[in-house]
DNA sequence: GCAGCCATCTGAACGGTGTCAAGATAAATC
DNA sequence: GATTTATCTTGACACCGTTCAGATGGCTGC
């Protein structure tokens, strides 16, 4: 989440209101969900006029870009702990992928703003695919990491990266379809039936044999 | 589509104002998007009041729901058809999975709305599982067609279909980044593209070997 | 054929939304 | 301390989903 700018008595030309808004808006659709959030509640939220956010955005897009932003950011991290505490090359990738889907899971309204900003402008941000740390990088990585031996070709790492990337994201949302509960409960819960699932998947598991 | 009931001189009880108004969403969805499909908007293209539309729908989600529909139905005949002029087995395999993705590439807005539905009630459509002809079913009959010497049990069928399903909707929604799009001019095309990620994803071209 | 009924459609209204222009207020600069 | 500049508020606009009272016209039973 990061540490809310609420503390300190508002400065009243309000200190950081940029910030103030996303916190309010991060903490609308955890409550309520995605479809609670306007701009006008999130202000509201803020204790601000419905017109204030616009010195800080151009416009209600720009905020969800903002939420979205963040929301990738977090997920950089939780992979990237998770491949920090990781051991073997291959045990990494049932890792990774089951830290995206868990992420997901665990933030479904942020995770859902995510990919609705990207689906709008059909276009992921620009960061997954140029900074290092970024959850994209850190499959490509990690598959590479796993391929090591066996050189591979930078043409199918990217596409074992994409493939990967479909799965987990398919995966993810497909588990918060209720038609999949039986199933759920009948391997366990639900995180027997995700790695049942990605081991079906195969390229998390082991190196795709030819 | 489907033949649009505007033909005969609108007997001014309207005829079908259902369809009509359905007809007129698609019609909105394909030429504007999804940002553009308000209920108000409807009922202008379909040239009626406001208000008309509910004495046909309870609110705006029950018309989504509708379109939604449609665009499940569209999805299991499209596929049906590549499924019925298909070879081998495993040929079928991976032309089910192509012809999904074809589907959503090809009427992007209204894959879009069929899982705005579907994310918004945490609930795909219950024609999904239930009935034999759906797209769903058709992959699992496929993958058990593909699998029928090697007997499989219920359970592995079943993942193998979600497995299978889960990675079809995510390179659905990924090929519509254009992130991707260097990539696909590289390999020579999206379709190309598309093919080199299915084979990445195994599952598509061959049994899962143990 | 006509009376009456009932489904369908319209018009006007309400509260909510995103957005913008004009003005008030406080912080920063000189 | 005066002026500039950034920030916030007020009030408005158009659009949205939705509702309700009333107009319209197809259907049923006589």
């Amino acid at each position: 989440m990061r540490e809310a700018a609420t503390a300190e008595a508002r400065p009243y030309h309000h200190g950081d209101l940029r910030r103030a808004l996303v916190d309010a808006a991060r903490r609308i659709l955890e409550a309520e969900g995605v479809g609670a959030l306007s701009l006008r509640a999130v202000a509201r939220e803020a204790k601000v006029s419905p017109a204030a956010p616009y010195h800080h955005f151009k416009d209600k897009g720009e905020l969800l870009d903002a939420i979205a932003h963040e929301g990738w950011e977090d997920l950089d991290s939780a992979m990237a702990n998770v491949r920090a505490s990781a051991r073997s090359p291959s045990e990494k990738m049932t890792a990774i992928g089951a830290a995206y889907v868990h992420f997901a899971r665990e933030n479904p309204a942020l995770y859902r703003v995510m990919y609705d900003v990207a689906r709008d402008k059909d276009s992921l941000p620009d960061h997954v695919q140029k900074n290092d740390d970024s959850a994209y990088c850190q499959v490509r990585q990690t598959i590479q990491e796993r391929n090591d031996d066996a050189s591979v070709s930078e043409i199918d790492l990217e596409l074992a990266t994409i493939a990967a990337w479909c799965a987990a994201h398919g995966l993810a949302e497909m588990l918060s379809f209720k038609q999949f509960e039986p199933l759920k409960e009948q391997l366990g819960g639900e995180e027997n039936f995700l790695r049942a699932v990605l081991q079906h998947l195969g390229m998390f598991s082991k190196v795709h044999a030819p």
